[in-house]
DNA sequence: ACCTGAACACCGTTCAAGT
DNA sequence: ACCTGAACACCGTTCAAGT
């Protein structure tokens, strides 16, 4: 109901903050985001960032909501008519960038903090799931184009997702010998294809 | 060459060291591995471990080089008749284990330090190498049991990796809405077995 | 309401000193 | 060779104090 107004002199500092942590992670990785790195580059005392976030834990869970956001849009914005082998090859390489930037962290502290607030955690829960949510229309709406359907089971786009997922990882960590990227993408990509569909019957 | 030998004292502090660190990782989580709190549950003084390990790095190297061989017995132990799928199975919740334990935080210091040692390297990635390669002679020979045979690129290896990888984050993670476990398993599974082995001619 | 920085309780790491 | 713990330079977080 609050959603889509304009942005308070609040929003613009908090923006400011991300950005500067989107920098310095891309910069320097995990280690280098320190508060005082952070409210240095973001032009802030120690102090502010506090005021702004309620911890270091509630900055990451900001950075992961907006590349969420940004997944999306990218979800919504991908054509249709050129189905879902398409679409599937179009994601991997902005899913993997994602899991570069913040996904892969969020299991690490995920655990260590209890609950935070109910609050939070229903923000994070409802931004992960409008993620989802455009996955699966942009999976059925391509499946739609090739007048196929997809499969029914919910575990179909969890499915896509851990092997997008997994992936994403695997060049993260590289593999002990070099293996051509593309290949496996399209190994994988195929493999997703045939197997969130319904078959064909004759 | 020098494998095999009898565990000298220094091996046994270490092994002292490395199952105080699994404790506590599975006990608090990444956040409860501090020195100090290793140093005392495993009986000595802060300064000692910094004998036995080059620093914290060094001590998370071992852990997933522990995995990594354990990951290699359970692999050759596991019998062929009852084919890929069995196999894949049967891995499903190992692998699992060891993404929570430590395989996801190797992403996160990775990034971090430059090189270490050209010597700890060499280690790190032999033994990846020995879990990767065990992988390969199971599928190959699980593929075998069945009559059929293994796809010959490079990539199937990894993409079997990568997809067991997926489904363990997933879990780590959560996904927004329940679902159910089994049914995601057997259809990653499915998607692995198929796309794996040569098709039948007919 | 917004902002500061000293202070606190940690942390990983080093190193002089002991046996 | 093996072992100790004080000391160092950090870290995330809090909070009295300022405007």
């Amino acid at each position: 109901m609050t959603s889509q107004k304009e942005p308070s002199a609040a929003d613009d500092k908090r923006r400011l903050i991300l950005d500067a942590a989107v920098e310095l992670v891309s910069e320097g990785g995990y280690s280098a985001l320190s508060i005082r790195a952070l409210a240095s580059r973001a032009g802030m005392s120690l102090g502010l960032l506090y005021y702004y976030f309620a911890d270091k834990h509630a900055v990451f869970a900001a950075l992961m909501r907006d590349q969420q956001a940004t997944m999306v849009e990218l979800l919504d914005s991908q054509p249709r008519d050129p189905g879902l082998r398409s679409l599937l090859l179009a994601m991997v390489e902005p899913t993997r960038r994602q899991w570069l930037q913040v996904g892969r962290l969020v299991g690490v502290w995920r655990a260590e903090r209890p609950d935070v607030t109910v609050e939070a955690r229903e923000q994070q829960l409802g931004s992960a799931r409008m993620q989802f949510e455009a996955l699966e229309r942009a999976l059925r709406e391509c499946a739609d184009a090739e007048g196929r359907t997809l499969r029914a089971e919910p575990e179909i786009v969890p499915f896509v997702w851990a092997s997008l997922m997994g992936i994403a990882d695997l060049h993260a960590q590289g593999w002990v010998t070099p293996i051509d990227e593309d290949r496996l993408t399209d190994i994988t990509v195929s493999a997703i294809e045939e197997h969130v569909l319904v078959p064909i019957k004759e």
